[in-house]
DNA sequence: CGGCTCGTACGATAGGCATCGTAGTACGGT
DNA sequence: ACCGTACTACGATGCCTATCGTACGAGCCG
């Protein structure tokens, strides 16, 4: 066999290359995946799915994620029946520099402002 | 009388602190609106509706225009028949610091890099 | 006044999408 | 082998939206 995936189950990522800044700015554009970043851009690791207690059901949730991915703004990988997602900090800062942290203050401000 | 307005038409801005992050990334997840956002930081000043030339017909430039008011990122005011456009880079700024110049440095990149 | 340009309003249409529920698959542990 | 957990797939639903065309209103200029 070649070399031991981290699972038998491989998850489509798009590229580097292939990320696009709408894309990116729509998925940004959810409420509940703005969420789900910010928890993201705040844990020291990666967080399993079944981490977040979104007030949706857990196809919704499954969804969400899955746009994130295919928008490049997360990666994912299994480990045994988790579903593992972490930022992808280094392929976004390198295609645009500056833009997540600016992202995720203003989301910062955002909810300071309004109570979140 | 008040003061005079710049026209008896007025047009529905949401007040600065009313401005979501939400509809605002939403308002430049489209490629269209996207695109005028980048043309009108590109411009000195103000400009009008016309002087865009978009590959879309003038009711949808008319309502990209309006998404883009009601999501705070852009003023308009009417100036005889003409219709300027302003980005409202003072309240982006104080809500969100960095976020609309790192979009627009974003955006100028990608541009660059798929030759837009 | 008459016409011209700029932009709006409204209705229609087609596609996208956030959400749900149910049924099913993959993996790990007992 | 069995069960439980984690997540997915699929279909349905209702809403939002990007687009168009046509008809209209508002202001300028001759």
């Amino acid at each position: 066999m070649s070399s031991p995936a981290v699972s038998s189950r491989d998850l489509p990522h798009p590229a580097s290359g292939e990320i696009r800044l709408e894309d990116v700015l729509h998925a940004l554009s959810d409420p509940m995946r703005l969420r789900i970043v910010r928890e993201l851009a705040g844990a020291p690791g990666e967080l399993s799915c079944s981490h977040f207690d979104l007030p949706v059901t857990k196809s919704t949730t499954t969804h969400h994620f899955r746009v994130l991915r295919e928008s490049g703004v997360i990666r994912q990988v299994y480990r045994g029946t988790a579903k593992m997602n972490g930022l992808r900090r280094d392929d976004l800062d390198e295609l645009f520099p500056g833009l997540l942290d600016a992202l995720l203050d203003a989301a910062a401000r955002q909810a300071a402002r309004l109570g979140g």
